[in-house]
DNA sequence: GCTATTGACGAAATCGATTTCTTAGACTTC
DNA sequence: GAAGTCTAAGAAATCGATTTCGTCAATAGC
């Protein structure tokens, strides 16, 4: 690796000037070309390192996302590094697991890492931002919030539940269960609370045990259908409200030989690798890869000096039309 | 973020005395503790900026693959970041597409960001890892292979084709066919002479029409699937050597209403998230997640210094028993 | 008791860029 | 023509750690 230094010995100038070459300076057309030449030939590329401790700030903004194998977030990840791309910042990918300590960690390596930015999608409620923000480091939240001031981009929630619900409602369901994540949790209860708020208009009010609550994942989707199935008036149709539960909940439908034909299904998220026909699933697209990008412009505008107010930016669900093929 | 010499002019001692004790040499117990306590008070964590500028290397390892919504992908990432981790390194992901103008820019981010090591899965065999490789800094291919002298873990293709279509045959099928990726690639082209070498083998020979060449993806194992089902004489079973390429044949089936109880399909790779039952696929399980576990081991044992000679692992993927449930 | 060895630790160089001074020359302006 | 801008470009400081070198004192060895 050349340095400025050999450069601007072979070139016959000063390091500063090399240095003001590449970085836009007024530096007279002759000399600008001596350095581009030895530059060329000893294929210079500046060290990033340097450059860093001088300026204080890199082009490395850290993304943390609590499961790189969940499509949502690669999705999301994929039109943050999209975003990033575009203005010449690299991303560096962060897997929490939602534990609150490995969060914590990745914060500290952010900070002294010099990292421009940081996009997170909170593990907790008291996930501590006070270091990073102190330093003045720009933070967008993505997907969940944080009682921190920072920016954030988060999706209408409630207002998917209801798309979800009011889909199955109008093809003709009419005793529709509910699939809920944790109690407690911002966003699945804001798609749980859009379900009942259409049911109790639509329909005739909630029926007790037509509401489950399960963890994230598929293994709990999976429980919560097979219990619907086994009430004395089972449901005819559902609402899960995220990806992995709804794949659960179709194996369960799958092994319990229940027709897709007759029970109606509806998830808040997509079904991203489904062999089954996509008409036999509503599906209620999250807008991941654009949750991601945007996240990712707010940031560098903010990188950039943006000093406006704190914004929080909703973005609508889209329910997908039946028989729309998404993953094609 | 305080500095190495606030700490000093703290504790009372020489900015050398605190990076000694941050760094293991011998300092007295009494200077330590009065370093440790002003570093305590000071919240001081070192600048690994400047660190990394004065070693020459950093603890971060870049991570270059073609897909990162590609559920094995991801799977192999998430094993490259665990164990980059238990070594207190991070993991920079980056996207390439399959497109070696974007390789070959993060192979550039990566020597100019003084990253300790690239593990990569090339985007095609003329990837240049001339200026990475010369520069010293160590390289491992993962899932795929190179002309250039580093070292390299794979999956052992052909067994896995092999395998796949053994197990059709076990079960009782007579007619497979294979829904092969683009000729000329090495990975698939593997496994689709596996499925040859067995229906060679055990079966009335290869059957003409029964080779399909498709794209990487879902909507080319779709069309493939549809064009076997139109035959004079389809087959009753297909082997498809990728997790996309199944999840097209499969849906192509259920659109057919080709009930999978009478008709076999094996998947060299695995479908995470699958609602249907999981007896009813034969899926060859390839070891991601422990493919970039292996990769990352050696890149660490490489960064540390180790000179054995190159190696290449081959790792042997498994046979999910039917019924054997996976993403529960 | 006097020289060699060892160990703790400070001073200063170093990594490779950016940036602030400074200076020398060119160009206005009255 | 003298004084007052500009402009290009070199010298040197700077970012914050690590590391070499050298010093001084304490211990070991004879």
């Amino acid at each position: 690796m050349a340095t400025i230094y050999e450069v601007a010995a072979l070139a016959g100038v000063s390091p500063a000037t090399v240095s003001r070459v590449f970085n836009g300076q007024t530096v007279s057309a002759e000399k600008q070309r001596l350095v581009r030449d030895a530059a060329a030939r000893l294929a210079f590329t500046p060290n990033k390192t340097a450059r860093r401790l001088r300026k204080q700030s890199s082009e490395i903004i850290a993304l943390l996302i609590p499961d790189i194998e969940n499509p949502f977030f690669t999705a999301l990840a994929r039109g943050v590094e999209d975003r990033a791309q575009e203005s010449g910042f690299s991303v560096v990918l962060c897997n929490t697991d939602d534990d609150p300590a490995k969060e914590l960690r990745y914060l500290e390596i952010a900070a002294s890492e010099q990292m421009a930015g940081v996009i997170l999608s909170p593990a907790s409620d008291e996930v501590d931002l006070g270091a990073i923000v102190s330093l003045g480091r720009p933070v967008v939240a993505v997907d969940r919030t944080t009682p921190y001031p920072v920016d954030a981009v988060k999706i209408d929630n409630r207002a998917a539940g209801i798309a979800a619900t009011n889909a199955l409602f109008d093809a003709g369901y009419r005793r529709i269960a509910c699939i809920a994540g944790p109690a407690g949790i911002e966003n699945t209860e804001d798609r749980f609370l859009g379900w009942r708020q259409v049911v109790s208009a639509r329909g005739a009010g909630v029926h007790e045990g037509y509401l489950r609550h399960a963890n994230f994942r598929v293994d709990g989707g999976h429980a919560a259908m097979r219990a619907l199935l086994a009430l004395g008036t089972p449901p005819d149709a559902v609402v899960t409200t995220n990806n992995l539960m709804a794949i659960g909940a179709l194996r369960a439908l799958v092994e319990a030989r229940v027709p897709l034909e007759t029970f109606g299904v509806a998830v808040v998220g997509e079904l991203p690798f489904m062999p089954l026909d996509p008409a036999s699933v509503v599906q209620v697209r999250l807008p991941a890869r654009h949750l991601g990008r945007t996240a990712a412009s707010m940031l560098l505008e903010r990188i950039a000096g943006d000093a406006q107010p704190l914004r929080t930016v909703v973005l609508r669900a889209e329910v997908s039309r039946p028989g729309e093929d998404l993953a094609l």
